[in-house]
DNA sequence: CTAGTTAGAGTCATAATGACTTTTACAGGA
DNA sequence: TCCTGTAAAAGTCATTATGACTCTAACTAG
């Protein structure tokens, strides 16, 4: 008995799409780390001319993933090493802006990527890095999905080793902390970090040293591939 | 700049579909508590004949919670204090199953429905409830899907207050502890297990006891309305 | 050579956790 | 009435995790 709404119109079925919230880590005004995230500007009603998250319709031979993958292509050009879905967007109020009574549901992911390849980023008259905390008069409901996808990267960051989709492939401790600190908003204490992050086995010291600041030289670190990335059995999870 | 993929073709699109797994805790032939879903059997190709996951297209006016709610309502004729998404399954080759080059995209949520509800249930030719750790051939990729879904009601339960959706209003400390020994198939601790729901307030004691059993007669608690069923903050989520 | 800075090791008190023991309060049979 | 079995409920103890904090090491800049 697989049951059929009786207001289905299957001739007139909402449309897919696919968008991601893109999440990097850059340097504000002031020097620190900031999460920021690129936005499009819509071309065309509705909300036309106010920013919108990346995205668009699924292709037809296109896996949601794939599609997930080329918002975050098309839009600025880089490449992550972290993506996962994020919550399937679907209240038939969300589509009230379309003159057409076009309904559209939208399949969201998050992707982070690193510091040194963000700045790489296309940024031109359409496409801007805001920051991720003042956001304002976005198309759509896209403003509460940042603030869905903003809860689950400072949820998940405290359980699950994905600190180092914005880090490159070595990094001091205090540079891991100072993602921490961004994506947290608050200060950590770097010696209790530093015993937490040590007790985990989830890096490992390189043996390098990162020579040239003006103080004790820091030990280099990379992530380690032996432990597991998948969902650890304590207390966790959105 | 939003993106259209060249591939797409907007006179076919992949239809989108609602389903949703529900977890019941029901006695097993040794009397003991285990995870239970209903499932339907299928009237149609592909797979017809095996059990699928309730579910079917979301209708026009339908919002995509709606939808799950009417599967469950339509398939079991329970209610449930407990439901929400879990995850958009959409892989092109998960479709492969059907003839005419379907596509379908299955946004699929999860419930709990309490055991003395769940007795009340439907169960007819074409919907049977299934051990939900032993389930065999079901149809399109609906096996994996549970799995998902009970890794995440394992891991959910560790840190959030979703025991109650399994439990009547009130209960004793010992039936508390029999849902977290079933949904997480060990034995805990009577006395640890009772000094930590104790201490996270989550739970009152009515002052009433359960008479009639065959030992010191229980307290009956109730969960605690005030605490709150939002995230927390600590190490948590999938 | 000294001052400034952060790295990194270490200390201490408190909280949380797992394993375990003891006492309480009932039912049911001898 | 007393004894036994059972689970409720309180309590003990050792280990581990956590937050706040101090101290020493190793560099640069002047």
């Amino acid at each position: 008995m697989v049951t059929t709404s009786p207001s289905l119109l299957p001739q007139n079925q909402p449309v897919l799409a696919v968008s991601t919230v893109i999440f990097a880590l850059q340097p504000n005004s002031e020097g620190k780390l900031a999460l920021s995230l690129p936005l499009v500007r819509r071309v065309r009603e509705p909300f036309a001319g106010q920013w919108a998250l990346p995205g668009g319709p699924l292709g037809w031979n296109e896996n949601l993933d794939d599609a997930a993958y080329r918002n975050l292509r098309d839009t600025t050009g880089l490449e992550s090493n972290y993506l996962e879905q994020l919550y399937a967007f679907g209240d038939v109020s969300r589509s009230a802006g379309y003159q057409n009574a076009e309904r559209v549901v939208s399949i969201v992911y998050w992707a982070l990527v690193k510091a040194d390849v963000a700045s790489q980023s296309i940024d031109d008259e359409n496409v801007r890095w805001f920051s991720a905390d003042s956001l304002e008069n976005l198309a759509f409901d896209h403003q509460q999905i940042v603030s869905y996808a903003l809860n689950r990267l400072r949820n998940k960051i405290e359980y699950a080793r994905i600190a180092h989709g914005f880090l490159p492939d070595t990094f001091t401790m205090a540079q891991l902390r100072e993602v921490y600190e961004a994506v947290l908003g608050r200060k950590l204490d770097p010696g209790n970090f530093r015993r937490t992050v040590e007790a985990s086995g989830e890096i490992i010291a390189t043996g390098e040293r990162l020579v040239g600041s003006k103080h004790r030289p820091p030990q280099l670190y990379r992530y380690n591939p032996e432990t597991s990335t998948t969902f650890i059995s304590r207390k966790q999870e959105i």
